[in-house]
DNA sequence: CTTACGGCCTGGGTGC
DNA sequence: TGCACCCAGGCCGTAA
């Protein structure tokens, strides 16, 4: 499920041949995720991709069309739980699913394939850009340590629902909480304005390494998730919490439980990460 | 304002 | 072999 490292390697590898294509034609199937599929049609053709970059799990390619939307804007996407842009040639074999094919200048395709649909897509205005960008919260890897200490310190919902809330800290998902919050040793049912300042310098650390090692290799793929060239990611394999149950905890050997926190399946060691003494309220 | 929760969507896995 | 059922989860709308 793409998160914050999924979506950056996705971005980085769009961004080594986007910038400079122009998009020629837009296609499209089913459309009941994208906002108006009608600006797509009207805006996209014509237009040059000046830049690819990732924002929380957005990716952002920004636009550049002389003819068309006056002023800078962007194509937003979403890739939801199942979403993948490739770039292929136009005769590469269509996997199902896919609805939407941008033709580029280069003679390739950009396609967008998404079997559950919970992906997204929207043009951006320049003006409705920054607004809706400004509601995310911070980015965990450019954030200094006091802000992200201040940002968390300041709720009080489970710590597990702050890191998945993306108007706190953008980009992270189920996969990459649970597996920060293993390595700094705090159970997802703590509450975030709970949490000692020793706890979230060492949340803040586990949630800067654990992301920086999945980009190092290009992700997780549990399900559906490839990169830009089609190609899996492969930090799957050093997971050591996440979809774990019943296995030996990697550093103590308790045996990993399974807990629905912020309902979400939620993994996590009961050694290693001890349960708030407080009661939750409902 | 904050927090909680149901529903969207499809394919894979399970149990009978 | 087939089929009903459940679950995965990011995010949005709604409710409290």
């Amino acid at each position: 499920m793409p998160e914050l490292p999924e979506v950056e390697t996705v971005a980085r590898g769009l961004q080594a041949v986007l910038p400079g294509r122009r998009i020629l034609e837009v296609r499209l199937g089913k459309t009941d995720f994208i906002d108006d599929p009608a600006a797509l049609e009207r805006e996209l053709p014509g237009s040059r991709v000046a830049n690819v970059r990732r924002f929380g799990k957005f990716l952002l390619l920004d636009l550049e069309n002389p003819n068309g939307m006056p002023g800078p804007y962007s194509l937003q996407i979403h890739l939801g739980m199942t979403g993948q842009v490739v770039i292929c040639p136009p005769e590469a074999r269509v996997p199902p699913h896919t609805h939407m094919f941008l033709a580029l200048d280069d003679g390739r395709e950009l396609r967008y394939t998404d079997i559950r649909r919970f992906g997204r897509i929207r043009i951006l205005a320049n003006g409705a850009r920054e607004k809706i960008l400004g509601q995310q919260g911070l980015d965990p890897l450019e954030a200094s340590e006091d802000e992200f200490r201040m940002a968390i310190s300041s709720r009080r919902a489970r710590i597990k629902a702050v890191l998945l809330d993306q108007h706190v800290v953008r980009g992270m998902g189920n996969i990459y909480t649970d597996e920060s919050l293993w390595r700094a040793r705090i159970h997802p049912k703590r509450l975030g304005a709970k949490l000692k300042d020793e706890d979230l310098h060492r949340l803040f650390r586990a949630v800067q390494a654990v992301l920086a090692e999945a980009i190092q290799l290009r992700g997780s793929s549990v399900s559906d998730y490839v990169d830009a060239n089609g190609e899996p990611g492969e930090f799957q394999l050093r997971h050591r919490v996440y979809m774990r149950e019943g296995k030996k905890c990697f550093r103590c050997h308790a045996i990993i439980r399974r807990v629905i926190v912020a309902g979400r399946s939620s993994y996590f060691c009961p050694r290693c990460q001890s349960a708030p003494r407080q009661t939750i309220r409902h």
